[in-house]
DNA sequence: GTTATATTGTTTAGTTAATTAACAGTTTAA
DNA sequence: TTAAACTGTTAATTAACTAAACAATATAAC
């Protein structure tokens, strides 16, 4: 077999460890995969616009009010009206939001990290280099 | 920042990738992600029972039930009964089952082999070796 | 400038995929 | 022999999404 289909099968499984990571993690902090995925664009992107997550989410925009709507009622982020586009809105997350975010990435992000224990600085770092060629 | 982060952050864009991969693969092939992996599940185990679709998946019984109601509406699979517990099915992917699931992993596969193309074979090999240290 | 078109977010009704809980039949353990 | 556990199905319910219509606003065409 060719290195490029044991590399393909080995990324299909490192995907699903990845997976199963998160649906271990997130019902400690009462959310969802996509309510959480929504905090972290809103963090990385603060002056996104609803319409930006339902394209980078692949939803509609109906499925991201409703979205929205219940990371509100649990004060995670606050809808404003937007500086400059009336008919848009400014999504900001509140201290709340950005604290559980952050604790959820970190939780995660050390859980991933783990897997990487028995390899040597060296070897990390030609890991890097190597990952870093992928055009993703 | 450390290369274990800066690799665990890659590792994420690589399972966005993966996924997207996925997400625009299926629905040529009016299948949904849940019965694709079914399907390749029963392929991989072909003894399978109902409660390890169960189990590797994280569902409860009743959902695999409708899921294999599905896969056997589409003529994927076929129920029989178990030759050695009477209290079990036997699981049984049909002809057009296993030629729909080879096609839609070869596209899959290939799709992510792509990532590769500006690879050097000692490279490959080199990923390979670093990717097969991972406990996954 | 006015008008037509497109964009943004919301609402509502309906669909889909899952859960929960009960059940029947079968197997295993006491 | 009886009790407990296991396997799969069913029916009712829940959660997350879509589709389609809508109101308000912004952009483009002329």
């Amino acid at each position: 077999m060719k290195d490029s289909q044991l590399v393909t099968s080995k990324l299909r499984q490192i995907k699903n460890t990845l997976s199963s990571y998160l649906t271990k993690i997130l019902p400690n902090y009462q959310i969802t995969p996509i309510t959480m995925y929504t905090l972290e664009f809103l963090r990385k992107n603060p002056d996104a616009m609803a319409v930006d997550l339902a394209d980078e989410f692949g939803l509609t925009r109906g499925a991201v009010t409703q979205i929205l709507d219940k990371l509100e009622q649990q004060h995670l982020v606050l809808r404003k009206p937007h500086p400059t586009s009336r008919r848009s809105i400014q999504i900001e997350l509140t201290e709340k939001g950005t604290t559980l975010v952050d604790a959820i990435l970190d939780d995660y992000h050390h859980e991933i990290e783990k897997l990487f224990t028995n390899y040597s600085e060296e070897e990390l770092a030609i890991l890097k280099q190597l990952l870093d060629k992928l055009p993703v």
